[in-house]
DNA sequence: CACCATCGCAACTCCGAGTTGCGTTATGGT
DNA sequence: ACCATAACGCAACTCGGAGTTGCGATGGTG
């Protein structure tokens, strides 16, 4: 029952997991195996991959046996599903500095930490699978990318009443600009991400809000007259 | 030895990759077979993914036995190599209209009529997929991404010349703001992509980079004084 | 300390990757 | 037209991972 050969940042995971498990039903030895065997997959995401994960080695890593795991669940891909479920919860704070400079630029950063954190880690290995063709798999990361929208808006609201931004900036189009070379150095360049990535890509989505590039409903470029 | 029930756009595909493969040797049959196999594995990869691909519904799809998919690649990753990299070459064409905004408009365009291309659907399927931890494959992504950051050099070189962006703008973080929402909500966010998209992209970059936000070695956003 | 849910274990089935030996067909040179 | 040979078809393998099943062992709880 013991997890063997994981490093702290998973330990970390495993405790991340055991707090926010409010399921109801016999807490008895069980719950201890739930929290070994998600610690477990989630370090042989980012070990492996989601291809070459197995029931078995995720398993013998979690201390249990292969049919413990086939018990508690129905195949493979709800271990994955489940243990994806538990991390994409409260991770990232919306910033209130008082300038949206500051604030976008936060939103930026803290993308980038969560993103290159064990938790983001594992996530990007599923999400660079073909897992997304999993319903419930893609269902978790639209929530994930929905839920940055959600957190975006009053960031822009609060700018625009503050004077800083147009009144017809579009709050969506704004994060989507912030987030995309972020996601897409790390996903589809495989170029690396740090702090300055972040604070470019907030430099640049600011000068093109406040040009009223990003307003609501905005032509297109507009032709040669 | 006859594509079976495959879509005209795969067909299409096949005519693409016959004319380039120039390869030496005895062009007996088996140039037939190896044109039917590869636009074969392009029709699965775009049909059921990477992980789903099997050697042996290739082969059927191509009119031909297994073991000869294996006798001519070593396994089932060579295969697909070796339909992508037949794949990535010439597709795009170095806008020079004029004018920044239309130069970066059609550039956005074309990587949008590519990517929802039968080839970009092919490729995509792939990136998403455990396939990019083949070193083979992630190489074919680079090589294609890094295509594109030379194709954006001339285009901004030449409206730097004509005044129209700061003499010290950078063509590859330009670029990369370019698609970056392209590749975001095709690949990440898996939202749908259009002109509209792409002429969004393109109204955005430019105003960031008349601002100066996209120049080279760029400070990050100003800490309030 | 006894009960019962849970777990370990071994022995399965199923399917796809990749291999091998041999018989069969098509292609190019004469 | 004919034949040598390279390329293909075919069946029968091995190997490993996904799931499944029956039974015996174990640990938490009253």
């Amino acid at each position: 029952m013991v997890i063997v050969s994981v490093s702290d940042e998973i330990t970390q995971l495993g405790v991340a997991l055991e707090r926010d498990s409010g399921r109801a039903g016999p807490v008895g030895r069980g719950e201890k195996v739930r929290v070994a065997v998600l610690a477990a997959t989630l370090a042989e995401l980012i070990d492996r991959g989601y291809a070459a994960l197995t029931v078995d080695q995720v398993a013998q890593r979690a201390g249990v046996h292969k049919t413990t795991v086939y018990r508690r669940w129905t195949d493979r891909q709800a271990v994955v599903v489940d243990a994806l479920t538990d991390l994409v919860g409260g991770s990232i704070q919306i910033p209130d500095s008082g300038t949206v400079e500051d604030d976008l630029r936060e939103l930026a950063r803290s993308l980038v930490r969560w993103l290159t954190s064990p938790a983001g880690r594992a996530v990007h290995a599923v999400i660079q699978s073909d897992a997304v063709r999993v319903p419930e798999i893609a269902e978790v990361q639209r929530r994930f990318i929905q839920d940055r929208y959600r957190r975006a808006e009053p960031v822009v609201r609060r700018a625009i009443e503050r004077g800083e931004l147009p009144a017809e900036t579009d709050p969506t189009d704004l994060l989507r600009m912030l987030i995309a070379p972020i996601h897409f150095r790390l996903h589809v360049a495989a170029e690396p991400v740090d702090e300055a990535t972040a604070d470019r890509a907030a430099r640049a989505t600011l000068a093109a809000a406040r040009a009223g590039a990003l307003n609501r409903q905005a032509a297109t470029v507009s032709d040669r007259p």
